[in-house]
DNA sequence: ACATTTCTGTACCGCTCGGTATGGAAGGAA
DNA sequence: TTCCTTCCATACCGAGCGGTACAGAAATGT
């Protein structure tokens, strides 16, 4: 049976992109339903029939920006040796973190800040899913320690923590409106440090 | 002439010390007025006499929060070779992000978050204080070039902004319950990094 | 003792927040 | 055309926000 009744007269995901943008910039609390609204074109009751309530637009929006706009870090982990996996990671990170036609930074770690105590819990879920990002890092790196491609010793769980660490601190630098060829250079220092971690022989 | 009238009822810096913390787990936006008089144990027009305003109370919080709380990173520049600032301050912050006796992470990045438009003011306002603290890095750098303890090709900028981006790195994981012993890892990898960095001929 | 100055407590202000009730408009199925 | 389901628009709700008016309490100077 065909969807009956009067359909709806915008389109879901495009309504997500403008919501991204919003929360994007201005956090999960500092983004009001006024604004929200207004970007997406839509009314407060149209909001709630298609996504329930502002949590549940925030947890869509963020399972969409994984999707599209972290789509990076994961082909960042289809690279054949681990020195290149960082090095696709660093580098593309501080492209996506510096877009000129996206908001600087990172969503996940903008949207995380205002946490006034009953949200505590988006700012849990939000951390949690980057730890989540950084696990699958670490496996990445276990996998190169098996196929010989990393030397024993190494911690792959260290190094997928030293990442991680470099990149969330680009997205407080990029945040902050620091340049892109700026970052570049910073990216460039931590691939060195992966490197004299991950082969120490050299 | 000495003061007369009602003598005030509280402290002034403990009270700072209460706010302190209260700004520190829920950001700017994040703490009422209701929960920093709370903490403070004074009434709002009290509040209102002795800082002006929310904002006020906020900027002089960070004033006595760069004073106390992150003197380590001053004493850090007072080592005496470029690799031994790098280590102190990458280790001491670990430590300072970390405490027990403190929320986790660090104020500046924690209580920049919530920012609603108006209040882009208080965001740009702790990204330029973070900012100044890099330029002291750089500039300790470069006088450890100039005192041949660096090779003159390192970019002392560069150094000093990947440093920062380390640190604030550590301050997202740390507010995200990672524990202190992992971040040292990261912070011994950092390390490496720059070691390797700064000292290319080695 | 008194006047003066300052701080404190209560109660309140306008405003915006997230969320919702309700009536009508719009489109598909018969 | 009629019915029925779904969506859209206005207007509103209680609650909490940052900030303040005002009166009483506490301490000093004379």
């Amino acid at each position: 049976m065909t969807q009956t009744g009067r359909p709806r007269g915008f389109d879901t995901d495009e309504a997500l992109d403008r919501a991204m943008e919003v929360f994007w910039r201005h956090g999960y609390e500092g983004a009001s339903l006024t604004e929200l609204t207004g970007a997406m074109g839509i009314n407060k009751p149209s909001l709630y029939a298609a996504f329930g309530n502002k949590e549940g637009l925030f947890r869509k929006v963020v399972a969409r920006y994984a999707d599209v706009e972290m789509a990076y870090a994961r082909d960042a982990l289809d690279q054949p040796t681990a020195r290149d996996v960082a090095a696709a990671l660093l580098r593309d990170n501080v492209v996506a973190l510096t877009r000129p036609d996206r908001p600087a930074g990172c969503l996940s770690i903008q949207g995380a800040t205002a946490c006034g105590t009953d949200n505590a819990a988006i700012a849990d879920f939000l951390a949690a899913s980057r730890l989540t990002g950084e696990s699958a890092l670490a496996a990445r790196f276990a996998r190169a320690v098996e196929e010989g491609d990393l030397p024993p010793e190494v911690d792959p769980t260290a190094l997928a923590r030293f990442l991680s660490v470099v990149t969330e601190g680009h997205a407080v630098h990029a945040a902050a409106g620091v340049r892109r060829d700026q970052l570049h250079q910073s990216a460039e220092i931590a691939l060195l440090a992966f490197t004299a971690a991950a082969y120490p022989a050299r």
